[in-house]
DNA sequence: AGTTCCATGTCGCGG
DNA sequence: CCGCGACGTGGAACT
């Protein structure tokens, strides 16, 4: 990784125009070639940058980089108050956990927190628009799509609502409800919800962890 | 802002688990307070990283840094390679041009751009659920909704849909017909609007920014 | 403060 | 490569 503190302007062309003035900043060149204008502020994302893959041309005191899609990055330097290039590695990476997947594998593990006698048919139910996180049976017969967010907002509605209008154009499951589950829902993705016929519910993660460690406790 | 190359691990706990193995890597703390941790790869997104406001603790040979939020990144440092911290002043900030905004605006001094004797009624219309880009009537007197987005994708047909259904409801307006416009529009969203009966319309900000400038030019 | 929508979003997965 | 959805989305604008 190359780093180089030091006056600049620079100017983007490519989605948009943009320039920065002439100022102090951090110039960042990573191994895979993509390079970020980072100020002394604003949280991690750079005031400027360029993704790999492109290339770099460095021509006196101006650096130009471009890449295929034809967007360009120039860098003017002025007075270079510092520069660096260390050996860094291939980095292990990161290891997440605990997102959407995991409060979809509770809730498949309890399908009656949507209410009684509710059965899960089956979990990523594939519509030609994409998969349903669950498709269920409730005590009456009727079949049930859900869709399960970490937080509940408009486009998850949404999303919700095209699975159900290609489910209720197969005849075999329809007619078929929706319910919309998420440890939180806003109250505009509510009232959407209710609009559509769409029940909503919200989930406590915790709780269902919980009454998970319970259900390990037993084996 | 103080940068230091060393190895690490790193272990984040906050809206989710994230845990980084061993190994060298960039941290970059900003006047802000705001750390950032970088692989020498992988785009300008850090690997992990807590935005100001937090408070970084700093104990023997492990930094810990705290948000209001209760979110925790926890650094452990191995050997350190590199460090140092620079005085950067205030960055005078990034000046764009050419955006959404700037697209609705030509667009609103060009209604005619949509059809003949289309007429605006007012941008920003305000709904219920979120005011729509431009509200103008046709040439033959029926209400129009604009959405103009500078990439059309299908959420924006589905922003659109949403403003309809509401707008319809008013027996002043309606029947309100839709109007999807954009730099460039998916074939999905196109595919999406055509089965809503809303039609799209491609338009060049080249060509609109130049046919300002000729209007600028008469006075 | 809460909510909505934009973004040079970035990133990862699946067709 | 495109389409599509998730993201610790972040950030701005507006109520």
């Amino acid at each position: 990784m190359r780093i180089r503190v030091a006056e600049c302007t620079v100017r983007y062309e490519g989605r948009l125009n943009a320039f920065l003035p002439m100022a102090t900043r951090l110039v960042m060149v990573k191994a895979d070639g993509c390079v970020a204008v980072h100020a002394d502020g604003g949280a991690y994302k750079p005031l400027n940058w360029m993704n790999a893959p492109n290339t770099l041309t460095e021509d006196d005191d101006m650096w130009t980089v471009l890449n295929p899609k034809g967007e360009k990055l120039i860098i003017e330097f002025g007075e270079i108050h510092f520069e660096t290039d260390l050996e860094m590695g291939e980095d292990p990476g990161l290891q997440k956990d605990g997102v959407e997947l995991e409060l979809q594998r509770l809730l498949a593990e309890r399908p009656e927190t949507f209410g009684v006698g509710m059965a899960l048919i089956r979990r990523e139910y594939p519509t030609p628009i994409g998969p349903v996180d669950l498709l269920c049976r409730d005590g009456d017969g009727t079949t049930v799509a859900i869709e399960i967010k970490r937080r509940g907002e408009i486009d998850g509605v949404e999303q919700l609502s095209r699975y159900l209008e290609f489910l209720n154009r197969d005849t075999r499951l329809a007619p078929v409800r929706g319910i919309f589950a998420a440890q939180e829902i806003k109250p505009q993705a509510k009232l959407l919800a209710a609009d559509r016929g769409i029940t909503t519910v919200e989930v406590d993660y915790d709780d269902l962890r919980g009454s998970d460690s319970e259900v390990m406790k037993l084996f």
